[in-house]
DNA sequence: AAACTTGTTTCACTATATGCAACTTTTTAA
DNA sequence: TTAAAAAGTTGCATATAGTGAAACAAGTTT
């Protein structure tokens, strides 16, 4: 049973990272047949054995005994429904801006989406971000000043940019009405 | 390291219980000598045994594992206006289906962002799509009805989803007129 | 002091996890 | 449709975890 849902686990993150059980053996130290036997439920693995798994696939080991309901984190999706959006706030961050994050799964994902809401009137001018990683930017609602190291492109609504972050950058209002974006934002490998 | 903690923690609830290894041994179909080995970290416990030991103690078996540490986590821009999307055909996908890319940057990239439209009449059933990485999928307009493994979610406008694509999964129009989506892919590391 | 409790360790033995290689199944290529 | 390659499974030999009993080394109690 306990044994079951860890097999599950581990076969559905190998799968979600694109390993073989010969390339996560050889990311373990541990032998493809093994690794099977595991996934199949036909052993059960000592801590160590374990450990290496977790550190293979870069996950804590925790979240094998999660005994967390099965919302779809189990099932390996997360909605987020219009009205449920959370504010979050991104480090960094100006109070004035607001972000919503559009995913409930936990941290050992790839992207992060959010929405960020710009008001009509800017404050004061908000200092510019960069960072690691690859970032992607659709105007769902109003017009974007998007401001990327040294030019300012304008966005409408639909418009949207893919872009390297590490390029100092922001958005900021551009219309009449305040303005709606959705990013997505990857992180660049580990940190 | 960890077998040392978890050692460490095994060993203070047993104590703070009150239990002697021979009682323990006795409540988890454990001889006190293995218990002593375990405790003693001379040994790397199988699941099924730590198990054993979690019922014993009653405690739930994630806490021998919660420390919760998470491992890690040119102009180089592209805009694409929204006139300017540019329909692509994706591997496996049919005809019927409306795809429209919205990245113009070169390969080596790890997001891969386009729209889709749904017409509203849906044509012969689709097959359901699977692959590695992860992906994320917002309705711009319109209502979807999204199925994923054997369970189908009703997503309206505005509504998003965060999931693993490696369950089969697709989506489908859901209301009387045609509907678009914004969907993100990820490449799950390998090629 | 002796007797008792608790925990550690040793021994021979059994049960199970592991690596390796052969095997079967699935996927890809042609 | 085949043949070849890749991915996954399984059999076997070995290493390690697990058992029970008993010996040993503490610390408590009377």
């Amino acid at each position: 049973m306990l044994e079951k849902r860890i097999a599950d686990k581990i076969k559905k993150i190998r799968k979600r990272k694109g390993y073989t059980l010969e390339e996560l053996g050889r990311l373990t130290d541990l032998s493809k047949g093994l690794l099977s036997r595991i996934e199949n439920c036909q052993v059960s693995p000592p801590i160590a054995t374990l450990s290496k798994i977790s550190h293979g696939l870069e996950v804590p080991i925790g979240i094998f005994f999660d005994t967390e309901e099965t919302t779809g984190e189990e099932e390996g999706y997360a909605v987020t429904l219009k009205g449920d959006r959370k504010q979050i706030n991104r480090r960094g961050t100006t109070a004035e801006l607001n972000y919503y994050s559009l995913s409930g799964l936990r941290s050992d994902n790839l992207i992060e989406p959010f929405i960020v809401k710009y008001p009509v009137i800017e404050q004061k001018p908000t200092k510019l971000y960069d960072h690691p990683g690859e970032e992607f930017l659709l105007v769902l609602q109003g017009k974007i000043d998007f401001i990327y190291g040294k030019k300012t492109i304008r966005l409408e609504t639909g418009d949207s940019i893919h872009f390297d972050p590490s390029t100092p950058h922001r958005g900021q209002n551009a219309g009449e009405t305040g303005s709606e974006c959705l990013v997505i934002i990857i992180d660049g490998g580990k940190e």
